[in-house]
RNA sequence: GGCCCGAUCGUCUAAUGGUUAGGACGUCGGCUUUUCAAGCCGAAAACCGGGGUUCGACUCCCCGUCGGGCUACCA
């Protein structure tokens, strides 16, 4: 064990659906706990009892487990150190440093001075007093607020490091007053840039695939959207884009966060998915596959697909067809299977219905062979198979997608479109 | 309005006073090729502007511009 532990949070107020800017954050967290020995506290931050309802609670957790993102403590509820709170604020107020006025208590902030929130990330920031109100930290009905809660529970629980967006750099002056008013120190604190939508605002639903459970299904894998999602406000050097967890425990620091907000660009995302959908053994990507679409015997249709997705979800549309029969595509029909199509595809059919081994091999054969006997490019008789087996004109390579049909099957689809008018 | 933060290719980033400003996504072109992808090769593409400091600034300082955040009896 390290002498000093790192201890950090993730603090969320359940307002819904996790954002990714929420995602990275719990991530940047996770990543620096876990990498140092230290530990993480997930606390749920609800004193807006209005806003925090047990469903918006759940669909943090539930982000969290799906990113596979853990913790050491909590989920923790901020509402539930109410008495704490509230014996904070009497402790403030006998010892002069807050007042009630008009029902509400407020910290006095004195008009001279200066406090100064050591950031890891951006350096010393300066906040002169005369510039800072006398702010509320209890309503009147006594209810503590934020600024006053969070200081008290990061304080009880040991938290070294208070790592969270930089919405909330602009308080951290308010919370340092609470602390030294009851006469502690602040821990370390380091304040993530915003992440912004593809026209420079803030991140919103607008933005599309805005939150985890948006990115979940549409068919992005966790480990993925973690190493997506780490090199949005950090880098590690000139060099590397592609981190397995381990390395990003090992390798993360505050110090090298980027100071400036990022745009999230799902057109990487989808690369850095695919990269790692390929890389995945075949069972591993069919039972995800298979999970995800809720269809099963899924196996040989994914090795075929297996090169040519980027989300889960690409993979039903390319496959459907193996199993539910080819779709209609009016165009597709129409350009390869007119009156030369046919010629082109009855030859073939003649081929296919020859062999006696229909695996992928033997139907490349016999179909190279009609190919060069009509003296045809290759295309002008795979298309129209193509197209007739699957509907349309995309699928995956055609001798396998043949073997994996099977001889009936095929031969079936192919007489079909031979008939169509 | 006031306060605070920020500014490198379209996007994510590297560079920490001396580089032809590097990489990745995307884009474009080529190769491969049975379609579409993938893969491989190649190209275009950036230091917000102005002053300083310095022998020398993307790097340091100041001003401006732009963007964002905060300024609640929300978090």
């Amino acid at each position: 064990m390290p002498e000093s532990t790192l201890i950090d949070r993730f603090a969320p107020s359940p307002t819904g659906l996790l954002h990714i800017g929420g995602a990275r954050t719990a991530l940047y967290n996770w990543l620096l706990a876990r990498g140092s020995g230290g530990k993480m506290i997930l606390r749920i931050e609800d004193t807006d009892r209005e806003r925090s309802t047990k469903e918006n609670v759940d669909f943090i957790l539930e982000a969290l487990e799906w990113l596979e993102i853990d913790y050491d403590e909590g989920p923790i509820s901020q509402a539930a150190a109410d008495p704490r709170h509230r014996a904070a604020i009497e402790e403030l107020k006998a010892s002069g440093h807050a007042y009630e006025f008009e029902g509400a208590t407020r910290l006095k902030v004195p008009d001279e001075g200066e406090t100064i929130v050591h950031d890891a990330i951006r350096g010393d920031v300066t906040f002169q007093h005369e510039n800072i109100d006398d702010f509320t930290i209890a309503r009147s009905d006594g209810s503590p607020l934020y600024n006053l809660a969070v200081a008290i529970d990061d304080l009880d629980a040991g938290v070294t490091h208070v790592i969270r967006g930089e919405d909330h750099l602009s308080n951290t002056p308010r919370q340092v007053m609470i602390l030294k008013a009851l006469g502690h120190e602040p821990p370390i604190y380091a304040h993530l840039p915003l992440l912004h939508g593809p026209d420079g605002k803030k991140l919103s639903k607008r933005h599309g695939a805005a939150s985890v459970q948006e990115l979940r299904d549409a068919g992005y894998i966790p480990a993925a959207v973690r190493n997506y999602l780490a090199l949005l406000g950090w880098g590690y050097d000139d060099k590397q884009t592609i981190f397995t967890t381990e390395e990003l425990q090992k390798l993360f620091t505050i110090e090298r966060v980027s100071k400036s907000a990022a745009v999230f660009d799902e057109k990487k995302l989808q690369w850095m998915n695919g990269l790692y959908l390929r890389e995945m053994p075949v069972e591993e990507l069919t039972a995800l596959i298979e999970s995800f679409t809720g269809r099963t015997g899924l196996g040989p249709a994914v090795a075929l697909c297996q090169e040519k997705i980027s989300t889960l979800a690409d993979f039903w549309p390319m496959a459907a067809f193996f199993f539910d029969g080819p779709i209609d595509d009016e165009k597709a029909r129409t350009k390869f299977l007119d009156e030369e199509g046919k010629i082109r595809l009855a030859a073939a059919r003649d081929a296919l219905a020859d062999l006696e081994n229909f695996d992928s091999a033997s139907i490349e054969t016999a179909l190279r062979g009609v190919c060069e006997s009509l003296e045809l490019k290759p295309n002008k008789v795979f298309q129209p198979i193509r197209v007739a087996i699957s509907g349309t004109t995309i699928s995956p390579g055609i001798f396998e997608s043949l073997e994996l049909l099977g001889k009936e099957d095929s031969l079936n689809r192919i007489e079909q479109a031979l008939n169509k008018p």
